[in-house]
DNA sequence: GTATCTGCAAACCATTTGCATAGAT
DNA sequence: ATCTATGCAAATGGTTTGCAGATAC
């Protein structure tokens, strides 16, 4: 996920680029491997934007989603952002409730073939591994 | 998850066998593979257990996840129950909500290298591939 | 007989939505 | 000037809990 990239998308798109949605899309690149929760991220948003209202980070969340640009999941009572939406496993301890991004072509390939061998269609995209 | 062999721990730990639980445990046997939710697997109780209540097959799956009979995780708004918790794949179609088990020895142990290749401790259990 | 369990109903709480005002274009 | 976005506050809805009466032992 590129800043300017993501800025000229919503521009050439028609959406409106207030200072919020700016701000949330650059946290979204800093935060880009660190899974946060909706909480999570608007306290990292408020750091720049002191006003920003849930309600705003939601639902421009929401926006981004359909858009492609991210990924919703629920982990442990809260929804969490996906950011990196390559095919990747997702190691998560279900202890703790962290979630670190593991490449691993081999794993995934060996996943792929998996997946062809029991006959299923679709690709694969993010493998939330579990650990305890 | 075998039905008389649950019972009997149950017995052994002084809780009570009423019938609600024992339609329960019944059910999830039945549904072992399907990983119900909640509502569904209510009404699939009700069928033998009329008068069930949700609290009470609520309360009831969480003594089972507490003894380690079942794992509760939720996808799409709900919680689903896992009945099967041998280290296994499950292949979660995220349009459908759909999760279908997959037992694939080998690339559970790609997955089980590329953790140690990244050096992370803790077994995997439960895999959960998102397919779209 | 008694300690636990059930089922009702209320509480909870993160998410979702409606809407009047503010702001980007 | 217009049309979309923000932020407040209320609604939603699945889960969680308190408790009086019922029941397994």
């Amino acid at each position: 996920m590129e800043l300017e990239s993501v800025l000229d998308e919503l521009r050439a798109k028609g959406y409106k680029l207030t200072p919020q949605r700016i701000e949330i899309v650059k946290a979204l690149v800093e935060e880009r491997y660190e899974h946060p929760s909706l909480n999570r991220l608007l306290e990292r948003v408020r750091e720049k934007a002191p006003t920003i209202s849930f309600s705003t980070l939601y639902t421009t969340l929401k926006m981004l989603e359909e858009l492609g640009y991210v990924r919703l999941f629920y982990l442990k009572g809260e929804t969490r952002v996906e950011v990196n939406l390559d095919p990747h496993i997702n190691v998560v301890n279900l202890r703790t409730g962290d979630v670190e991004d593991l490449v691993d072509e081999e794993a995934m390939e060996a996943l792929r073939r998996a997946l062809e061998r029991a006959g299923i269609r679709g690709r694969p995209t993010i493998v939330n591994v579990m650990v305890e």
